[in-house]
DNA sequence: ACGTGCCAATGAAACGATTCAAAAGCACGT
DNA sequence: ACGTGCTTTTGAATCGTTTCATTGGCACGT
């Protein structure tokens, strides 16, 4: 099933057929009436291998993720493809799952398959890999770090804002003794918070930032933080808990509510990061710092696209502030009047 | 750069160079050596859509799932790509967003691609599409559905056994007066599971189960339906309680918890549908009833295979049975014993 | 020296869509 | 009748790979 079959069952030649789908305009309207009829008798399906072969290049983009579960990731894919599409690109999806085998096999795959480019949310130093790709004319975006030697552009986010937005909001409300809690192991993202954390406690006199370290960035290792800080002296309790993710807020969320009857923000004033979906479904609402997915979706598209039109033009690093999400768990509801 | 570079920089013909890629072992040692070293100097990469074109088939499986961000695509995507992996494919992973524009471009983009096969977990009635589709040959295998025609394969789970298996276990721990909670509108599968519900009741003598309505599917709703239920008289409070999903359980959790000092399981039995990665984590951790995630995509990459190996095969309906997950929702721990 | 097998290497043909120079068709004025 | 300028249609060439019938080279037996 060809556009040859097509142009003999209309009786006109393949060039004709071809004309109708690329450049309606150039046929006539009888013509294209016939030609069109052909193609809907026989279920025809243009053959994309045939095409991009000829044309040289696709109009697909792959997008390489670390984990399609996570909803940074899924929703960013969501932005990604919502604005290839409005440039007349599709793209597509491949999970490495931190996996540094399968990120080469996604790489590979799309390399051969001709992408226009690629979004790559890189697995560890990708540097070889992309010096690579590059030399043969790869357009490559790299997403959630930078590039160190600046050879591609990127979209990342600035983690020390984060942090210093979310301690500079329990600061703004009256809150001086702070604690962070996080993990040692060497995230930079966690590493980053602790930053921007420590930025805005030394510019507020009086403050103090106490560092505590959980075993693991999950719920369970929150609540055996949360119970340990809710089993101080009220006098050296703090008065503001920064978690370096959701999961850890929502795990001392619960330990402190329950253990010993403390009251959210009233007593404790609690911040996470991340915005997860749940954090607003929590028993108190979760106030935490949320990356802009969506425009870092569409912008690693059109960073792609721009390379992609104009090979020459200079790489750009865009870098994001996070933003703010307030809730109960950092704010007295407002009482209504009445 | 094409296999005809390396033909020159190697001093073979094409053939040589193509039979190194696809045939090793028709080539001499020498040979061989001296082609790939100039491929690798070269930095050649074959063209996917020249091999394609020739071969008439892509080595690809196209995936459309409603939402990439719901744990149970991601983690069926996983599965799905493993499988595939397995056998010498790649998945290509698309997301429809439960809107059916999107699945319908999907469905043309990967029938463009000549993919090997689909698999499609369907937004509305695909009856008429996946008609088409077949008519060129193209195998499809539904996923989370069933095809009343039985004109195609599917991997889908027996939600009327999930609420069976969930009143059950309320049952076997004693409790007789059981709540249902759910929402009316006409989801297929929370009507599955408030059927298999009824059924367990009915075959338990003194077993009573009421149905509760909640607003929507989520965690604010069932705080809502929760609440109205820790207010009841004490003799008028249910034993278990059996959510939908996941996330009116937890809901209803947060309620019973804090608005009477209820206590969960003791005083009332609480389990979901879903077992959502939260659940586990929630102050009580949650009982909950799971799908066979992993199964199911691998078992769906399987029935592709099989028909695109023999088209002739008869078509498969596979209906696996969720899995209990047992947890202190619905169990008191057992203490240590000394 | 010469046929006989074998293995290795060759290169033209094919896949299906697009492009584009060339041809065909048409209307109109002279 | 014929040239002019226009639109419409044609079909060969092209993209890069794989396939396979054919050729080339070599060793061995006679």
């Amino acid at each position: 099933m060809s556009i040859k079959d097509v142009a003999d069952r209309a009786g006109v030649a393949v060039g004709t057929v071809s004309n109708v789908l690329n450049h309606p305009a150039r046929v006539s309207a009888a013509t294209r009436g016939r030609v069109q009829g052909a193609i809907d008798e026989l279920g025809f399906v243009r053959n994309d291998a045939a095409r991009q072969l000829r044309a040289g290049q696709s109009r697909t983009i792959g997008l390489i993720v670390l984990d399609v579960g996570n909803p940074f990731f899924s929703s960013l894919a969501r932005a990604a493809e919502d604005c290839a599409a409005e440039n007349g690109s599709t793209v597509v999806l491949g999970d490495s799952g931190q996996d540094a085998g399968r990120e080469t096999r996604y790489i590979d795959v799309f390399e051969q398959q001709r992408v226009q480019g690629m979004l790559i949310s890189p697995v560890g130093d990708v540097g070889p890999r992309v010096e690579a790709l590059r030399a043969r004319g790869m357009p490559v975006v790299l997403v959630d770090r930078v590039d160190a030697q600046r050879r591609c552009s990127s979209v990342s986010v600035d983690d020390v804002a984060g942090g210093y937005m979310a301690v500079r909001h329990l600061l703004a409300a009256g809150r001086r003794r702070i604690v962070f809690v996080g993990t040692r192991a060497g995230y930079r993202q966690v590493a980053d918070r602790l930053a921007g954390a420590r930025q805005a406690v030394g510019e507020q006199d009086g403050a103090v930032l106490e560092v505590v370290e959980a075993e693991a960035m999950t719920v369970l290792a929150g609540r055996d933080v949360g119970g340990e800080i809710a089993q101080r002296r009220r006098e050296e309790l703090p008065g503001g808990i920064f978690c370096a993710n959701d999961l850890l807020a929502i795990g001392v969320m619960q330990a402190v509510l329950l253990i010993r009857g403390l009251r959210i923000p009233e007593d404790i004033a609690l911040i996470g990061y991340d915005d997860i979906d749940f954090s607003a479904s929590a028993v108190v609402p979760l106030s935490s710092v949320r990356k802009p997915t969506t425009l870092m979706g569409r912008t690693a598209v059109e960073l792609l696209l721009e390379e992609i039109e104009e090979p020459a033009s200079r790489r750009r690093q865009v870098i994001f502030d996070p933003e703010l999400v307030e809730r109960g768990s950092t704010q007295a509801p407002v009482r209504a009047v009445g």
